[in-house]
RNA sequence: GGUCCCGUCGUCCAGAGGCCCAGGACGCCGGCCUUUCAAGCCGGAAACGCCAGUUCGAAUCUGGUCGGGACUGCCA
């Protein structure tokens, strides 16, 4: 049989990091062996499931390029793949499981059941040694599993190996809730099996769920696929990753100027590689070399400060014209309306500059205001650090008297002149540039002098220049 | 508490008995380049948790120990 696998976020929040990789896994998995990646939503919980989350969802893995065969949104022959529209399939498999005897009714209080799992824990046992098929039967309440007694359970995990359980530490789980819902077990488990799921690749804290999933479809006369728990993500101070540690949901990435590629990049170098020494690689080259069984154990701790190197790969390696269509909104932002034909042009001369100092997009804007807007305020470091210094009005003088003889107003008759400067005046080259640059930019920090001057224009560079000069009385 | 998982540089990975006095990447430190900032290039510090055992030989196998984590819901 080809593979499928299936991906089954939960419309509860936003799509995290951490359903992302393991989202990425199954795609790669997927596409390495030319199967079916499925999308399913699992929306039992309908307190918290929101079609707003469900939409930023499918939004996010479409952002990251994780395109799905079958599922929400692209149809296929299992239904609407939303877990809240077969609601009857689950009732009638669990009514099933009832008549078989596999499962039962259960109407104990709640209150009952918690000191069952009291006493469980003051005797140090497994809750599962108390949570069994009670002496006298009901017919209504819940519905539960009866675990059967006589043999462990082993999942043959692909990338943990053999993992045994015990039948006395699993306990007689909920598959069917008072109000007749599915809980996740059931839903999942029967989705699995009517969908045809070959392998089914999630994160490690699902793992003790498992023997519960396989004994549900055994019960159901079925063979459970094959399982691989993948390790979770951490946080830089080693626990779960959560909003604790900034951003967690793809969606914040992708408004704070991360590209998909350098994200689906990221995310599959946490707990797996391409070889033992290439850390950059397309999408291609991933789907031509991964595999479930390589997929490290351990769980990785979620690096933004790797994340955004990496990020600053993929810009550096994109072309020129898609680096300026991509920074257009950023660049606006930061100027604070929308930019002229005119204006435009002056950035597209030196985006290539600026694109070679841009790690995440929105930095690509602050670097390049002082083209469009006025400078209101000099930086103050850079004004007292610069401009501060003896000679300056000498500096700033001899550049304007320069600049305003060139005939021709590009970069290299800018720099061929100014690059006269440091030995006309006797001075460093540091000396004689600084003070040019805060004058023109506002800041000691810019892109490349020349190619600045060029983009600003004549007028508005002898003009800041002119007010520098004046400032310095 | 119980069940289960994990344990190589600070971090992410490579390593499936000798190729390892452990390799690549981020970060860090130093240098080169340089008008600033980046980028680039060169170099450096930095790890097999610990203890036993198996073996001629162990990061790799086994046991124990310590540490971390997940789960323990009519949440997923």
């Amino acid at each position: 049989m080809s593979v499928r696998v299936r991906m089954a976020p939960s419309p509860t929040g936003t799509m995290h990091v951490g359903t992302a990789r393991a989202a990425l896994f199954n795609w790669l998995f997927a596409r390495h062996h030319g199967g079916a990646f499925i999308l399913r939503i699992d929306d039992t919980d309908r307190e918290r499931s929101t079609s707003e989350f469900e939409k930023e969802i499918l939004g996010s893995l479409r952002w990251l390029g994780l395109d799905w065969d079958e599922g929400v949104g692209v149809g296929g022959p299992h239904g609407s793949y939303r877990q809240s529209d077969r609601l009857h399939r689950y009732r009638e498999i669990a009514s099933e499981l009832v008549e078989s005897g596999a499962a039962y009714y259960d109407d104990r209080p709640s209150d009952q059941l918690e000191s069952l799992r009291q006493l469980a824990q003051k005797e140090g046992r497994h809750p599962g040694h108390y949570i069994r098929r009670p002496d006298i039967s009901a017919d209504s309440g819940v519905i539960r599993l009866a675990i059967p007694q006589e043999a462990p359970v082993v999942v043959d995990d692909i990338v943990r190996g053999s993992v045994s359980f015990e039948a006395p530490d699993i306990d007689d789980f909920v598959i069917l809730r008072s109000n007749g819902t599915p809980t996740y077990h059931l839903a999942s488990t029967v989705d699995d099996v009517d969908y045809d799921i070959t392998h089914v690749a999630r994160g490690e804290d699902l793992l003790p769920s498992t023997p519960k999933h396989i004994l549900l479809t055994r019960a159901m006369g079925y063979v459970e696929p094959l399982y691989a728990h993948l390790p979770l993500l951490f946080g830089t101070d080693g626990r779960k990753l959560s909003k604790r540690h900034g951003a967690t949901s793809l969606s914040e990435f992708r408004d704070d100027g991360f590209l998909p590629d350098a994200v689906f990049n990221y995310l599959a170098i946490l707990g797996w590689s391409l070889d033992a020494e290439t850390t950059v690689f397309s999408r291609e080259q991933a789907i031509e070399a991964f595999e479930l069984t390589d997929v490290s154990k351990s769980p990785a701790v979620f690096d933004p400060e790797k994340l955004t190197w990496m990020n600053g790969e993929y810009v550096r390696a994109m072309g020129s014209e898609e680096f300026t269509r991509l920074v257009r909104p950023d660049v606006e932002r930061s100027v604070g309306r929308p930019l002229s034909h005119d204006e435009w042009e002056r950035f597209e001369e030196i985006a290539p500059l600026v694109q070679e100092r841009t790690k995440l997009l929105p930095e690509a804007g602050d670097q390049v205001t002082f083209l469009f807007n006025d400078i209101d305020e000099y930086d103050e470091k850079s004004w007292s650090k610069v401009m501060a210094r003896k000679g300056v009005p000498a500096v700033l003088d001899e550049g304007l008297t320069r600049m305003s003889a060139l005939e021709v107003w590009d970069a290299p008759s800018i720099e061929a002149t100014l690059r006269e400067m440091p030995e006309s005046l006797g001075i460093g080259a540091g000396k004689a540039f600084q003070p040019l640059r805060v004058a023109v930019t506002g800041s000691s920090i810019s892109p490349p002098l020349f190619e600045s001057i060029s983009a600003l224009g004549r007028e508005r560079t002898l003009d800041r220049i002119g007010r520098a000069r004046q400032k310095l009385g």
